[in-house]
DNA sequence: TGAGCTTACATAAACGTTTTTGTTATTGTC
DNA sequence: GACAATAACAAAAACGTTTATGTAAGCTCA
């Protein structure tokens, strides 16, 4: 492998000067059609590559967006996330430099740190579950958009799923099976889902005019076991719920194990619907688990866009703080109520 | 905020060249330690950010490296793959830059290329399931290193699973467990899984003194679906197995779902082992799922510490091709065989 | 004591681009 | 046919480091 082939190289090869191959290359400066496209098959043919480094140097503008995120490996949310979030870079060519915090400020610090040093020209600042966040004191000036992650006194741009349309899609469906006694298997944490769903459940009844029952709320640690154990609760009641709403489909993977144990079957005795379409779990229960999609790829999708068009944009537009809709997946858990 | 601070403003604040203050933070050259600790804590109240575009571009170092994967978003593997890579290359002052695939040739090679014009330092090429992999064109000539994937004839550094040796060790939990007549849930593809999975099977029961019975292996889509179809043709056999061992966690389901229809309680009828302990499910089958987990994040930990070792070794040593060890998580699908 | 080391720093070139500022033909205008 | 405007390119500075080379002072030792 001969000397690396730079700019001068091709310039030389192509009988310019580098300010005409950086030009031709970039399409900037004002030259013949003809010279450009003679210039670029002779790069094409020297098989140049650009450097970024020096590209990045000195132009400022290093066409790296940083990702970070507070935990990656547990999740499998997180794949569609950078998925989209790429996907979408990837079209205004930038590249995605990840850093993962493992929920430590201190490494999470040094993350950023070292997303500066390399200064990427904005950055992604995802949670793996909706979560509301304070901007690093490090990241203020530095072009940044939240994904699953909020922050109402910031004036940066946010897109986080639709918690209480969710949940109100979710119940509409049973509600229009035919359901009226619904039980709730929620979160037990204090996180925008938690909330965001609760009113959801609570604005689906309202809007059919079901009223509201505490006792058929049950809380629950996102899990499966607790969920079993929310779900037998409300099933051992004689007034039974005939369908139930889950926070998730860990906890709904619950629920089917409680109806499984109280004899129940579903859809038949028992009609179940949750959140996250987590193919693992929703297609893989018998029967298929109705779910609702929280939208990863395409949050993480609009994130890149977003950032993209800011670093873009001469006029910066206002910030926007978007609620993404969450589709209904169906499968086989909703039936008709007994009797 | 005013100009971005340089090495160059240090080294006026610091009443000293810019040699110094580059050789008082890289640790290079000859200075007395009174001036190294002098300039850093200069550069410290500056608030100096090192300008990893230039000192990359002078050096020839990016300090990045990129992680290449087949696909990243429907599987919760990639998360620790990534993140012990990760782990392991920020000891290493190194951070990474990931591009996916998604199987796409055409998408791999322009993500390759795009990592290739930002200089990463070396590359991890990893797939998400152990696959023999070909090193691809544009890769020859950098510092390549694979992950859960392997290459017989390069010469290139390598980490998967020891296939052979987890089958092994589940059936050895198994036969320990006073199991002879075990059945195998096996994939269907053409893979190094299936095949070391597959050996191992078969040697623990020739190290056994257990006869081998093709009659007891039932081919499966590593899907739940099919595992729940293959796993119900074995135990429909009046000469049943006490037994299952299955290739992956998802086929475990189906054998759970598959001995539900058949009443048979686990572990007292029936005692199932399988290979992933992916948590999602392990943990929320009832009883738990014993399974063997893939070291996923010891893997993508070594591949990184590899790849930092050949970056930084003068004396390139001979590349290695590792099969990593995975141990057995124990939980209560396992007990003695009926009667 | 002075040649040769060593210590502790400084000067300046280099990395491969982009961008600012020319420069030279060519065309258009009256 | 003089003057400005434009088109098509080139020269050189700049980006923020690292590194090769230089240098001055102090020390060693015959």
């Amino acid at each position: 492998m001969s000397k690396r082939v730079g700019i001068r190289e091709v310039a030389a090869a192509a009988g310019v000067s580098v300010t005409t191959v950086s030009h031709s290359l970039s399409g900037g400066g004002q030259l013949s059609d003809a010279t450009r496209k003679r210039v670029r098959s002779v790069a094409e043919s020297l098989n140049y590559t650009p450097n970024r480094l020096a590209s990045g140097l000195r132009s400022k503008r290093s066409q790296i967006i940083g990702f970070v995120s507070d935990e990656i490996s547990t999740t499998p949310y997180a794949g569609n996330m950078l998925l989209g979030a790429q996907d979408a870079a990837a079209a205004h060519d930038q590249v995605l430099m990840v850093v993962n915090s493992n929920r430590n400020a201190q490494l999470e610090a040094r993350g950023i740190d070292a997303l500066l040093q390399h200064r990427v020209d904005g950055i992604i600042y995802a949670r793996m579950y909706h979560q509301a966040v304070e901007l690093p004191a490090a990241l203020s000036g530095v072009p940044t958009v939240f994904l699953d992650a909020s922050n109402e006194s910031s004036d940066l741009s946010s897109v986080v799923p639709d918690e209480e349309g969710a949940a109100l899609t979710a119940m509409d469906h049973l509600i229009e099976a035919g359901h009226r006694r619904i039980g709730y298997l929620n979160n037990i944490d204090d996180i925008p889902a938690t909330r965001g769903r609760l009113a959801g459940y609570r604005a689906a009844l309202a809007k059919h005019g079901i009223p509201f029952d505490e006792s058929l709320i049950a809380l629950s640690e996102s899990m499966t076991g607790p969920g079993r154990d929310a779900a037998s609760r409300l099933l051992a009641r004689p007034d039974r719920p005939t369908a139930l709403f889950c926070f998730n489909d860990r906890i709904a993977m619950g629920a089917y194990q409680a109806a499984h144990l109280a004899r129940l079957a579903i859809p038949h005795d028992l009609s179940i619907v949750s959140i996250d379409n987590f193919e693992v779990l929703a297609d893989a229960l018998l029967p298929g688990l109705t779910s609702i999609a929280l939208p990863h790829y395409e949050m993480g999708r609009w994130a890149a866009e977003r950032l993209a068009a800011e670093l873009a944009g001469e006029a910066d537009s206002p910030p926007e703080q978007i609620r993404m809709h969450c589709p209904l997946v169906l499968r086989q858990s909703v039936g008709p109520p007994l009797r």
